[in-house]
RNA sequence: CGCGGGGUGGAGCAGCCUGGUAGCUCGACGGGCUCAUAACCCGUAGGUCGUCGGUUCAAAUCCGGCCCCCGCAACCA
């Protein structure tokens, strides 16, 4: 039986709209759901969102409604975009739920009980009128303007830090002796070099607003957000609860996060755990971002790209494609409408489906659409190459080089489209004698377009099933224990019952 | 000396870790084919790999200096 594999995403801020980047690390999770559900893993695919904080309470307060309220209301945001984008999520956590706040407490009582948390004095400049401690940028800029404005003033808080140095070795020695555990290799680099300067205590409390988590030992505060909004990988399986879903998937397999909130997840997430004596997750990784046009992804530029935009105009395979097609996964890329529209004509609209119309195509003019039968007298022209590709996509997938992975497998889409310019099937049809190797040769387009199936399923479910509908075959269902990839991924794993062109499969997008 | 990423044919990128004929996609141009979604196939042009120096028999690749671009340190994957 294959290993379980937990993966997740951030829990992501209720009150922000989703945008692409939202999608991004979603798809990307849900491609790796999909791809070992389909290798016969149990999965546990989880996501969420983040609703505590002072930014929640005083929206709500604006709207005059309560912060559970606003969060209810504005949660479906992401649930609806979720199902707009065929994520598979296996369960959605909200940090204002009973379970979470179990969890949470649980971990924060259990670092408590270690001696890891004390009590302390945050001291720093207040905006009084924001009703918020100015950040260290903040102040830089301001200088010594700071002092002549009295909306800002030197304020103590009382809050609790962590002691993080406790642990600052042992987090180290782990990434030395794990080199998977933080990817890609320049942000395990990023880490180790701030792990190598002494860390400070981080403060993990707040007592200036109430919408949050009460600690255990101090209701008069609440969790500071990366304590409450990270235990809550723990708190979806039942933590602390001991139960088989807890046991069977805990340490994660994988936390799928942006670069930007890389320290908190291969940093501070690390220690509060062995603070608590739990295993760490096996890997962090950290993809990067979108640009839009050229340029960077601001609220002040509102330039978001809506996910629902595209998906409505274009469909959610196609969007899903580009995204971890474009540039390599752990990199920046551009997103940019032009290189959308071409991606997608060229290799959704020419290569694959006009691939797939034009080898049904055939199979109906030169044998009424019936499946030839196999003659093994004459040797497939397509296999040994394409099992070699098969083999590199099924090492670049689940190793997160997407945009490796399909580039590898467009690589048979176009040693499919170069045997038929050799073949010329249409002069093969012509003379009688010559009937078998035609069989061969639509037998091996056919093969290709079952091929194409299993790889994109993962990806693309919908166009996957619509092949697979054209060749008379069931969608790909997965069973645990059964390695479908393995097995179905492997040339001639499937009898293909007919090959029946019915409509496109993906049209070209016009420009004009 | 805050931290990080990048500078490779017209555009976008890979290659750099583990030195040894500079590769891919798109675009341009020419040709082929007619099964196909004006799609597909073949070929051609185009790069002193930011720059200066070092190591080496050999550097896009390793080392150092410099120049330029971008991001983070503030909402934000």
């Amino acid at each position: 039986m294959k290993d379980a594999f937990y993966i997740t995403t951030p829990i992501y801020y209720v009150n922000d709209y989703p945008h692409i980047g939202h999608a991004y690390t979603t798809v990307a999770a849900d491609v790796l759901a999909r791809y070992h559900r389909l290798c016969g893993a149990p999965v546990f695919f989880l996501t969420g969102t983040d609703e505590h904080g002072q930014k929640i309470e005083k929206a709500a307060e604006k709207n005059g409604e309560r912060p559970i309220e606003l969060a209810d209301r504005v949660v479906t945001r992401f649930e609806s975009l979720w199902k707009a984008l065929d994520i598979s999520i296996d369960d959605f956590i909200r940090t204002t739920q009973d379970r979470h706040k179990k969890g949470a407490l649980a971990l924060f009582q259990k670092c408590l009980d270690k001696g890891d948390i004390y009590e302390g004095e945050y001291e720093g400049w207040y905006n009084v009128s924001d009703e918020e401690f100015l950040t260290e940028t903040q102040v830089q800029e301001l200088g010594s303007d700071i002092e002549k404005n009295p909306n800002f003033v030197r304020l103590k808080e009382k809050t609790y830090f962590f002691r993080l140095r406790r642990y600052q070795k042992q987090l180290l020695e782990h990434i030395e002796s794990h080199p998977e555990f933080i990817a890609p290799l320049s942000r395990k680099n990023e880490v180790l070099s701030f792990l190598k300067q002494d860390l400070r205590d981080l403060s993990i409390s707040r007592s200036s607003f109430s919408w949050g988590i009460a600690l255990p030992n101090d209701p008069s505060h609440v969790m500071y957000v990366w304590f409450d909004a990270l235990s809550n990988y723990l708190s979806a399986l039942g933590y602390p609860e001991s139960t088989d879903h807890y046991n069977n998937f805990w340490p994660a397999q994988l936390h799928l996060v942006g670069k930007d909130i890389l320290r908190f997840h291969a940093v501070f997430w690390p220690i509060f755990l062995m603070s608590a004596e739990l295993p760490l997750p096996k890997q962090v990784f950290a993809h990067g971002w979108w640009t839009i046009e050229g340029e960077k992804m601001s609220k002040s530029k509102g330039n978001f790209v809506d996910p629902f935009e595209f998906i409505d105009t274009y469909g959610s395979d196609g969007f899903r494609y580009f995204l971890l097609r474009e540039f390599s996964f752990g990199q920046d890329g551009n997103f940019s409408k032009e290189s959308f529209i071409q991606r997608l004509n060229s290799e959704l609209a020419n290569d694959l489906g006009n691939l797939v119309s034009r080898s049904l195509s055939m199979l109906e003019k030169y044998r009424e659409g019936k499946v030839p039968q196999a003659d093994n007298s004459i040797p497939s022209i397509l296999k040994s190459s394409v099992e070699t590709h098969l083999q590199d996509y099924q090492k670049l997938l689940p190793t997160l080089h997407f945009d490796q992975a399909f580039g590898e497998f467009w690589k048979i889409l176009s040693k499919a489209n170069q045997m038929i310019d050799q073949k010329q099937p249409w002069a093969l049809a012509k003379n009688p004698d010559q009937s078998q190797e035609l069989d061969r040769v639509l037998l091996d387009l056919l093969e290709v377009i079952r091929l194409s199936s299993v790889a994109i399923a993962p990806i693309m479910p919908n166009l996957s099933r619509q092949i697979r509908e054209k060749l008379g075959l069931p969608e790909l269902a997965a069973k645990i224990g059964q390695n479908q990839i393995e097995e179905k991924l492997s040339w001639d794993a499937e009898t293909i019952k007919k090959g029946e062109k019915g409509q496109a499969l993906f049209t070209r997008i016009e420009t004009s």
